[in-house]
DNA sequence: CCCCTTGAAATTGGATCCATCTTCTGGGAA
DNA sequence: TTCCCAGAAGATGGATCCAATTTCAAGGGG
């Protein structure tokens, strides 16, 4: 058979800490030692070392030489910046997809949405609102282009999940009003409009998160 | 001592591979094979595996599960979306370093300049114009930026190689006039004016390079 | 003549053991 | 009391051996 029969031990070790990571169940500043990772996901270490590269190139996390891993803190400024590039590159990302946006990616996209309207699990919402967007950068066709935009996502998740739990359950309504206009730009395959109402969404985001001092370690 | 006295061997093996990629002795395609890598650099298996990890995570190469890792062939709509997000980021990139460059930044910026017009060798071309660019970035402070900038330049390196081969050495004059200008509006600190000439700069190269069709695979 | 199967060789993935580096703790001296 | 140094413990990095997967070639059947 062409497909591997069992996924390697490092592709699931990374699968599972990659979860806890976006999960906040491993907080950013904390060590990731190579042996509690290894026998509490039952493998040898070797696996969580090859892990703990792929979750490197995923911008997970940082490894310093001979101390260890850990999901990196990140300042204010940093965070500002992060969201400003995904304001450049994801609306790339959304006009070089859309074109080639199936009518499955449609359904994909319009049920990811009906979902997001009727979940309650903080939790849930934002593994679905990010499932949303790749969904739409879905077809752009550039690996490298996709994998970059969830670098950005992966590094930037903490502190998205920590905003949105000040912010309340009455801020999604404003991120649900936002993906409804993109959804009906992709629709009428305008392409202008659909960058314009992303940058916005980001945009609008990256200032509500970053007036919140009190979400960063910097003084 | 708080400094580590030798350099981890992966960290050596992933510098001697990278020359050897960014150089085009390693051509896009070729399958780098562990044991082979690891006998010509005197290293085991295992920090060959480390390092190829690492370049993956450069943007080098790719890896394939059970298969083994190779520089990818890019395909020509592949090349345009990677300069355009270069467009896109390398100015934000500039933006942000331009107010802490200091007075070493622009010695340094200027004495690659100067070498760049003196150079002959187009592998010390290629090298010392990516030292150029890094440079006026280098004080953005962000390293997720940073890193990104390079991963893009990193995965079209051969095709930039590929492209000048081709355009002659009179091309290099369009390049050093267009670093000039942008130098002089770091001079002023005039970001408006930086942002237009970098942005013109990579999409003139774009456009030279994507009129080449001979350089791609695709039909 | 072509295609499928089968087996061996080559290559990657994983486990265990050892070396090296970092860090923490305890003791001693100013 | 405080600072510094030495030594032990813990963690990461590396080497070797073994298992699983892929690939390629040879042989048989349609």
């Amino acid at each position: 058979m062409t497909q591997p029969t069992t996924e390697a031990a490092s592709v699931r070790v990374a699968a599972s800490l990659r979860t806890e990571i976006l999960d906040g169940v491993i907080e950013p500043g904390t060590w990731i030692r190579q042996e509690e990772v290894a026998e509490r996901l039952g493998a040898s270490r070797l696996p969580v070392r090859e892990a703990l590269r792929i979750l490197t190139a995923e911008g997970l996390i940082t490894v310093e030489p001979n101390r260890g891993a850990r999901v990196p803190v990140l300042d204010r400024r940093e965070v500002e910046v992060l969201y400003r590039m995904r304001e450049r590159l994801e609306p790339l990302a959304l006009v070089e997809s859309m074109p080639n946006l199936g009518a499955v990616d449609f359904d994909r996209i319009r049920d990811l949405q009906q979902q997001i309207e009727a979940i309650d699990d903080l939790r849930d919402f934002l593994a679905l609102d990010r499932a949303f967007h790749l969904a739409t950068y879905s077809a752009c066709g550039i690996d490298h282009l996709q994998d970059t935009v969830v670098r950005l996502w992966n590094a930037t998740q903490h502190y998205r999940r920590a905003f949105m739990e000040l912010a309340g359950p009455q801020r999604r309504w404003v991120v649900n009003a936002e993906h409804s206009l993109i959804i009906d730009a992709l629709d009428r395959q305008d392409g202008q409009d659909a960058e314009r109402y992303l940058v916005g969404h980001i945009r609008r985001t990256r200032r509500e998160l970053i007036a919140h001092p009190e979400l960063f370690s910097d003084a």
